[in-house]
DNA sequence: ACCTATCGGACAGTAGCACTATCCAACGAG
DNA sequence: CTCGTTGGATAGTGCTACTGTCCGATAGGT
């Protein structure tokens, strides 16, 4: 189809899927003169993803082409595949410390794979954070939360372990990870007021 | 102290304060003449919660206007606190659809107190979008997420519940969710990485 | 063959946000 | 008395995600 049709398909101008282009997060078609090219299903469902990204997730055009270079490239082993799904996420600031407090909490879960890598920092720093702002953060509270995600968690992985290929699973773990963030937080809010009520 | 005073002591520059004065996340300070005004800890405090949330939460100032409205106004009763909190933060569109599985899955975890509310429009909204960008998400899996949020949630209700008045409840339940928020994010990725480790 | 509606591509412009810079008159400490 | 600082107003900056305009080439109908 052309980038019309394309256009017509999806419901996003042609004007922002020139955009989409030309930042790299959208393949070109297969040119099929100096002026036309044509688009396949491949382009529609590549498209789809980019809108439900940058509307839902609220994730940035430039992660938006870590995750999509991530999803075009070869599958790694499965061994190495979270830590490319999660490498090619945003929120990963690399280099910064992690505290103590955090590589004990680690610890004590058993996640020792990656107590020093920038996962743990990212942690440190959203802790910190939370502290900075007033948030009182006991480390008994924090591994009640830790347990809680490590329920989630179970889910994720056995959903990734569905996956047929490396390929799906690399998909499955990083659209799971950035689309269901959201949702995992909508049913947070709520649990809280189902708590409440159930205590009150 | 003086506005200068105050720059140096949060790390804040003295424009953005007089910015944040504007907008009115900051209330103004004592004047002390046409030209003098005084500002005591409690506009220390709020310009951390300011930066805070700016920086670590990813609120927009409009929305923390809306925080510290909330925060500033007489806090209401226990039982309605998580609504004024609730409604006070990002992320909250009124007026949407519920769609039947949310509120079958709401109400089979026994939370009726909301399951026509915004927040169930969101929980809504956040599924639909996450379909969209091709995740599989079955009903048993969702259930999972929310028993799993429930967990944190009674983290959540604990602590509050811990607080001495209605202001300072009402003061860690917002702070608490948005803080914490990314706190969780956090966990869960380095929980997905945990318990991929136990089970290769 | 001709004509007109796209097409792909390049470049600049827009809107919103979170600041940031410049001015100005009015203080107020030395 | 003077000179730096203050509060206040207005305008500008840099970033991001588009969006508008223009251009030459071409596809498709006649």
């Amino acid at each position: 189809m052309r980038i019309s049709e394309l256009a017509e398909v999806t419901g996003v101008p042609v004007h922002t899927l020139k955009f989409y282009l030309r930042e790299g997060v959208l393949p070109p078609g297969a040119a099929t003169s100096r002026t036309r090219a044509d688009y396949g299903e491949a382009h529609v469902e590549r498209v789809r993803l980019v809108r439900a990204l940058v509307e839902h997730g609220g994730v940035s055009i430039g992660d938006i082409r870590s995750i999509v270079e991530a999803l075009d490239s070869p599958p790694p082993s499965r061994h190495e595949l979270l830590g490319v799904a999660h490498r090619a996420l945003p929120g990963v600031t690399a280099g910064a410390e992690v505290s103590a407090e955090v590589a004990d909490l680690l610890e004590s879960l058993g996640w020792t794979t990656c107590t020093d890598g920038p996962l743990a920092a990212g942690l440190t720093a959203a802790v910190a954070a939370a502290r900075a702002a007033g948030v009182e953060l006991a480390p008994a509270e924090l591994r009640r939360y830790a347990e809680a995600m490590r329920a989630a968690a179970e889910v994720d992985v056995e959903v990734a372990l569905r996956a047929t290929s490396a390929a799906d699973a690399l998909r499955t773990v990083v659209l799971g990870t950035v689309m269901v963030d959201p949702v995992l937080l909508a049913l947070r809010r709520i649990a809280q007021e189902g708590v409440s009520a159930e205590r009150g």
